[in-house]
DNA sequence: CAGATAGGTTGCAAAACGCAACTCATCTGA
DNA sequence: TCAGATGAGTTGCGTTTTGCAACCTATCTG
């Protein structure tokens, strides 16, 4: 992983990770890049079948992934294809993962909308992700806030 | 809410969730704002000076927002003041902020940068947001597959 | 009533995106 | 062995989306 952008270009907010996420990953089309490695796509032909997403811009995600350390590239033996798997950091997108997907599933769809479903490795759906307080409580936006990093922190 | 994007669009991937909610929400700047409101940003000026985003386009995002449910507009009393509040929608993106930002702290900040913190009501950091089966058990990306949505199901 | 403030809109240039055609290397079957 | 087929791109070119700066309009304030 290189935690930076690419050269001549600038955090929108540099002492926000959420912005620095957005930074990394928050286009188009990347998440979903991101969705179907882990739903076992690792070619560069698969990516393109699943996603339908034009050919140059493939190409250009594929290699801002690989730089950011999210997605890592290696030829296979084979000799004419190349795999694309995602690194630790990659797969620890997950948990966003999951979270776009439920906000979806509940926002995004009207009630009788047929969508696909996230399941473990049994088939069961998976609970609510929600975020909790140190006291195990369920916590809201409202009940958080921000401490803004000072200099010299 | 309106389940629908706008006229003459359509969604990038119609049966995924993961997608939709990228389709509302994934470019360079509705999640920062969204960030924002969550932060007690309510007025048009006060995103601005937040995000330093040109004004034609965060006159287009917030109304993509409201147009899509996921901020209230109304007029101040006040007279040319207008407010812009999170609607129930747009609290729940509370989830998906949190994951962003933990996972932004976690990969895209070196050891020693400071970050900005997300505490609770009493100061106290968040604990990790992780998605678990329906055991309790931790659940990874590897452990989990997507069940596709059939037509008529 | 002369600023200041809030919330935009408009015009224009630059960057990002999308499509189709082309390249190039490897593999596969007749 | 050589004519496709396959995988992984690259290139050109037109369309969209962004970004910047200037302008506009209504309300409030001294």
């Amino acid at each position: 992983m290189d935690v930076a952008l690419a050269a001549g270009s600038a955090w929108t907010d540099p002492a926000c990770p959420v912005a620095r996420t957005v930074d990394l990953i928050g286009d188009r089309w990347s998440l979903l890049i991101i969705r179907d490695a882990m739903d076992g796509a690792t070619s560069f032909t698969e990516f393109h079948r699943r996603l339908g997403i034009a050919r140059n811009i493939l190409t250009d995600r594929l290699r801002r992934l690989v730089e950011h350390g999210i997605l890592d590239k290696s030829a296979d033996t084979d000799g004419r294809r190349h795999t694309y798997r995602l690194t630790a950091a990659g797969q620890d997108l997950f948990t966003t993962v999951v979270a776009l997907r439920q906000w979806g599933e509940r926002h995004a769809f009207a009630p009788d909308e047929p969508h696909s479903v996230l399941v473990d490795d049994r088939g069961r759906e998976l609970p609510e992700l929600l975020p909790l307080g140190q006291d195990g409580a369920p916590l809201s936006a409202a009940a958080s806030r921000v401490r803004r990093s000072r200099p010299g922190e």
